[in-house]
DNA sequence: CTCAAAGCGGAACGTCGTTCCGGAAATCGG
DNA sequence: CCGATTTCCGGAACGACGTTCCGCTTTGAG
């Protein structure tokens, strides 16, 4: 009855200290070179970066999404708790719901090439979409299902599809003068907008 | 005075008959690759697929954005011509565009991947934006013109951002059940509409 | 201190884009 | 029909990158 302790009580248990030393340096120098060179940058720059080996990256994060994710783990999930408090604290719901959207759109708009990376099938980036999407799809869909509860947006439109569509609204080349992705996202939301 | 008739006359003129044959080849050959693979199959493969070596395409275009633009440059005029045309034929402006995005919003989708590299900075695709931009933002920036001007959208938005949201919201994976670019799209036009 | 287990580093392999040049093929003046 | 010459072709070769794999090192428990 109480033979397996460990489950719930050192996470972190037969872990060596040099593994953890390196999994920090790692996230530390990932996050560094993603600002920089994108976070499609070369598995080996970062590896450099941390001053570890090729192996030694692949051994922690086998993936590159596995990566991704545990650098922007933090921002995804202060993204997620902020919608339920935004519902709560915004003058109505469909200002909850652009307040969040705005959120959502600083978050990849400031990260370079993640929402471009969102969308693409290929480079092993399947489970980072799935990550993201898992998190911040529920949190969409209950503001969403205010706003059309209020008779603010018409009924209809999925909260998945809205976030891959404002995914995908700024994803594409950094910084063009002349489009501005968070206009087009804002006229999205007045597209779904109940016109009485 | 006659010196120089070449210009106007004969442009295919010094040019040798295997060249031309290999040209086309390549032209049929990448159509097919690019249906089966995506816009950005390896080189290797369309060389291959027809019966040449690598140079050869190289020489014949310079840059992968250049073979793009050949194989759906008739699609791309095509397109291009309609805009005119529909505003004329249909019941309003506003009605116009919305054919003539359609239009454009099925090119899009029906090419594997095009979309997608339509937003890239990398990849030597430039061109190809180029292309696609210089060839089109006029054509919508009449049909849009004439929307506003006919009081049935709000005036604000350009129409290079409104291809390029159009262009970012067609791209991502194939098919994905549950997101549906057509009717994001259609979204955002209901988002640019004027509210009276 | 000893020693097995955990972890590390980077060589090595496959893929892909791109360059480059020796040689084959076509064109042309005769 | 025949070289001469220009044009064009093929693919070897190189560098960048992702990914795998295994011999060696470090760690920490006894």
């Amino acid at each position: 009855m109480s033979a397996e302790r460990q489950v719930a009580e050192t996470p972190a248990r037969s872990k060596r200290a040099d593994a953890l030393r390196n999994e920090k340096a790692l996230l530390v120098a990932a996050a560094a070179v993603f600002v920089t060179s994108g976070v499609d940058a070369p598995i080996r720059e970062i590896a450099a970066r941390a001053g570890v080996g090729i192996g030694t990256i692949y051994r922690h994060f086998p993936t590159r999404a596995d990566l991704v994710v545990a650098v922007y783990r933090h921002q995804v999930e202060a993204c997620a708790e902020a919608g339920p408090a935004l519902l709560a604290s915004a003058g109505s719901a469909f200002a909850a719901l652009s307040e969040w959207v705005d959120l959502f759109v600083d978050f990849l708009v400031t990260k370079h090439g993640l929402a471009n990376v969102l969308q693409s099938e290929s480079g092993g980036f399947e489970a980072l979409h799935t990550y993201f999407l898992d998190r911040l799809v529920p949190v969409c869909a209950e503001l969403l299902d205010a706003t059309v509860s209020a008779g603010e947006v018409r009924p209809g439109t999925g909260a998945y599809e809205l976030m891959r569509g404002i995914g995908n609204l700024c994803a594409g080349r950094g910084n063009d003068p002349g489009y501005d992705p968070r206009r087009l996202v804002g006229l999205l939301l007045q597209g779904i907008r109940q016109p009485r």
